[in-house]
RNA sequence: GCCGAAGUGGCGGAACUGGUAGACGCGCUACGUUCAGGACGUAGUGCCCGAAAGGGCGUGUGGGUUCAAAUCCCACCUUCGGCACCA
């Protein structure tokens, strides 16, 4: 693991002139300069190590952790900030609160976008990447954050993937990563493997060539056999519900029938799965997948010269396309009986059916299932009603009906309600041998192949005679080759394929001349354990140490964006119950807490490189400071929200930070002045501690600094402030601006740091509202306010409602027939002249 | 197409468990300060009628439940995110 470089500050840069007049005359203090003191706390924080907690000697671990970004040539990205500041900004609120907080920060580097951009700018990745990642410190540095820099991780140094690729053994060496056919998509003109973003309509995105598909032997592992508990364990875990749903979706559990209809004057027959066992009767035709390799077998002669071109045509669409455009489809020629009513429907290919969902064939119930309905309507296939609507007049339906419902034409099972027939249909065609019950999932195992050069090489060697053979741990890492001719080969492997020296490779287990797996790991892997990594950067003969792991993990707290909902936290999940498995760490879950931040979007559009809307926060950084930049990207909206990033509003911030700096250049020149600290201040400071501490605590951040901006407003109003406000306002404030606040902490004489200071504590009498508003309405319209004693009774508040002569007024010549009280709110007067 | 989330002033957004809609900030207006100025201070700012007092309307659309709805229910519209080789 390298070690960061100590920032270079040789210049400092001046900061705009927003405030150049507002202290003139004013002696002392000096203006608001945000690069100059950011610069100097970057500096000494670094020196003295805050943020390097003693792994194993701390006592109350906090492990906070975000996403490490992925090190692009365009640098960190506006919504690398906001993502990381909220994490941030948690994390020094729990190293505040007495946490030994460890917020370590890595990079995410192989891939195909380094891989795309080195061949396009015609550099190395091996040169590209680092000169990224430089960058990239030097601008995570800028932001501010308390990062653990001594544990920093990169995924691209053999010192880490050496373990990835170790994790790869175990799990082969466990029955969990086999070797078979999948198809990928295919250039025929570049002559190469494309990702699913490199096809735009069915065409290469670099030559506008129709992309073809191609089987390849590909590695996957075999997630599926965790479906199960990866599901059921999120009943059990803190994260946010909105994850949780979208990963329950993902895997998809379904319950119902897997059953199969032969097919005439063959020996075949086609199994499907439906979850609607009650609608069988209802078949009136069936439908396979393009892909479906019954399609090329049952084909009429007279059907097949169209069935081959709709075929080709399907394989061009994406399975969104083939989802979401008009029903098509072809009819094969071929007949299947259903044994239920011994009725003949005949065959079709239809592209809506996707071989990846299911057995990739479907039994059509148009009357009960709206693609089949429009399916039936398009080719006037016949269409059964078999579940009644429930007023139905036994005629056409105009569109499907759906829901449950009562048995018809369904021969004995008529009269039934639907679930008690799916049972009953279930039992008898387990009974006849045509049919059984069946768990389904949606999730497909993780395919790891990529043949790529810029990735984790899959450490695997194939011999002849023994097979797939895991290279041995001790001969890890399988270094990456340097290559020149990194790109695609125009074959279907890998760049690695073309390096003999890689390849060539002698048979772990019996020594014969054997070939080595020339393909990468997916970075999705790389990405899967480097949490585990973390604490233990640094230890090169294992993993990851079982002491500090122990001490430090699960994490604490996660945060990370929602585009990561189900493949990266669903990897992670299953990497980690997998280690769990097999001995490794004493958890199966990686994550105690995990929030989702937002998206932050530019003009109601997410940013992107193909929009060019990607704004940097180096502009940020020098115009306004980090600071300015951390708090009003917070400020903007909900964090768990995301929202709108404009440069309208960070003014308002900038002014806020400005207004602080004069709130206390002026207590510091009227140091000795006897503030004293009436009541009213003593409740503010106190509602406000309870407030900012509960909102930080719900990532609230937006409210917490409205609530900061109000409480700086009555202090700016008092004549000079006590020490207990003045340090406590710093503090609250510390986790959103940690330079300004850890300047003027010094400035007001404090110790170094605010940052290791103690988060102050809200004195719940004296945030107690001592008298509140309540809204008095008449028939529900809001006639008055009154200020009354908080607590009052019902009594009380309404005789005092009573008082008010606007309230008189309005009830003048109107009977109260009820009265409403809801404490410390409101009081309404229901009249019986209402409605 | 499927899954998920969200629609509130001119703008970003607040609003506990159904209980004063619009906190905080931007912008705008007026006044003050300044040689001048992007600056700073004070006050105002949902819309309509009104000089004011006051009144009416108002949280995507249409309906409903309730003393009371941004919040709950039904139907619809729009936008955003995801859909397995982008990370």
């Amino acid at each position: 693991m390298t070690s960061a470089p100590r920032p270079q500050h040789t210049e400092t840069i001046r900061t705009s002139s927003i405030c150049k007049r507002i202290d003139e005359g004013r002696s002392g203090m000096g203006r608001y300069e945000p690069n100059e003191i950011e610069a100097k706390w970057r500096e000494r924080w670094a020196s003295t190590g805050i943020y390097e907690p003693d792994l194993h000697a701390a006592r109350r671990p906090f492990y906070n952790l975000l996403m490490f970004p992925y090190p692009s040539a365009e640098g960190l990205h506006i919504g690398n900030v906001y993502a990381f500041t909220g994490a941030d900004i948690y994390g020094r609120f729990k190293a505040m609160q007495g946490h030994d907080v460890f917020e370590p920060i890595g990079f995410d580097a192989f891939g195909m976008h380094s891989e795309n951009f080195a061949l396009k700018q015609n550099v190395h990745p091996t040169k590209l990447v680092p000169r990224n990642i430089k960058n990239f410190r030097e601008q995570l540095k800028a932001m501010g954050g308390r990062f653990a820099w001594s544990h920093e991780v990169v995924t691209t140094d053999p010192a880490y993937y050496r373990w990835t690729q170790w994790i790869f053994v175990q799990l082969f060496k466990h029955g969990l990563a086999e070797k078979r056919l999948a198809p990928v998509t295919w250039c025929p003109s570049c002559k190469t493997v494309l990702a699913d973003e490199q096809v735009i309509n069915g065409e290469c995105e670099r030559c506008s060539t129709e992309v073809t598909h191609r089987d390849l032997e590909q590695w996957f592992f075999k997630i599926t056999q965790y479906a199960d508990r990866l599901l059921n364990n999120l009943d059990e875990i803190d994260w946010t519900e909105e994850i949780k749903t979208a990963q329950r979706n993902w895997i998809g559990r379904t319950e119902g029938l897997e059953m199969t209809f032969p097919i005439e004057e063959s020996s075949t027959s086609v199994t499907f799965f439906t979850t609607r066992p009650d609608t069988i009767f209802g078949v009136t035709f069936m439908v396979l997948a393009p892909e479906h390799p019954l399609v090329k077998q049952i084909t009429s002669e007279e059907q097949r010269p169209a069935i081959e071109q709709y075929v080709a045509e399907a394989m061009k669409k994406t399975a969104i396309e083939r989802q979401s455009m008009e029903r098509s489809g072809v009819f094969t020629g071929a007949y299947a009986t259903n044994p239920l009513n011994q009725q003949r429907v005949p065959i079709w290919v239809g592209d809506y059916v996707l071989s990846t969902v299911g057995t990739g064939a479907i039994m059509a119930v148009p009357a009960h299932d709206t693609r089949d309905f429009a399916f039936a309507q398009r080719f006037e296939l016949p269409i059964t009603v078999v579940v009644a609507p429930p007023d139905w007049d036994g005629g056409e339906l105009a569109e499907a009906y759906t829901e449950p419902g009562t048995l018809a034409n369904s021969g004995e099972f008529d009269g039934m309600e639907s679930a008690a027939a799916s049972q009953a249909i279930i039992e008898k065609l387990e009974s006849a041998g045509s049919g059984k019950r069946q768990m389904q999932y949606r999730l497909r195992n993780w395919l790891i192949s990529r043949q790529r050069y810029w990735g984790t090489p899959i450490p695997i060697i194939h011999c002849d005679e023994c097979g797939p053979v895991a290279v041995p741990e001790d001969d890890l890492p399988v270094v990456l080759p340097y290559v020149e001719e990194f790109r695609p080969t125009g074959t279907n492997q890998s760049p690695l394929a073309s390096v003999p020296e890689f390849v060539q490779a002698a048979c772990p287990s019996c020594g014969k001349d054997a070939r080595r797996e020339t393909d990468v790991c997916d970075n999705f892997l790389d990405s899967s354990w480097y949490f585990l990594r973390y604490p233990s950067t640094g230890i090169d003969d294992k993993p990851f140490d079982p002491e500090l792991t122990k001490r430090w993990l699960p994490v604490h707290n996660y945060i990370g964006g929602k585009e990561h909902a189900v493949l990266h936290l669903l990897y992670t999940r299953f990497i980690t119950m997998a280690l769990h498995d097999m001995g490794f760490i004493e958890f199966e879950e990686p994550f105690r807490r995990f929030r989702a931040h937002g998206v932050l979007i530019l003009e109601g559009a997410k940013m992107s490189k193909s929009r060019g809307n990607i704004v940097s926060p180096d502009d940020f950084f020098k115009s306004h400071g980090a600071d300015t930049l951390r708090t009003y990207l917070m400020f903007a909206s909900r964090f768990e929200e995301g929202g709108d990033f404009s440069n309208q509003g960070i003014e308002g911030v900038f002014r806020f930070l400005h207004r602080v700096w004069e709130l206390y250049a002026r207590q510091i020149e009227q140091a000795g002045a006897d503030a004293g600290f009436p009541i009213e201040a003593q409740q503010a400071m106190h509602r406000t501690i309870k407030k900012v501490t509960g909102d930080i605590e719900d990532l609230k951040y937006n409210t917490a600094i409205a609530a900061l901006m109000e409480y700086s407003h009555k202090l700016q109003k008092r004549p000079a402030l006590s020490a207990e406000e003045t340090t406590t306002f710093l503090q609250l404030l510390a986790p959103f601006a940690p330079f300004i606040t850890e300047e003027l902490w010094e400035r007001i004489g404090r110790d170094y740091s605010i940052h290791t200071s103690a988060w102050p504590l809200a004195d719940e009498a004296l945030a107690k509202l001592q008298e509140v508003s309540v809204a008095v309405q008449i028939d529900g319209r809001t006639r008055d306010v009154i200020e009354i004693e908080a607590g009052s009774d019902e009594e009380a508040a309404v005789a005092a409602a009573k008082q008010s002569a606007r309230v008189q007024r309005h009830l003048d010549g109107l009977a109260v027939v009820k009265t409403i009280y809801v404490p410390d709110r409101m009081v309404n007067f229901v009249t019986s002249s209402k409605r």
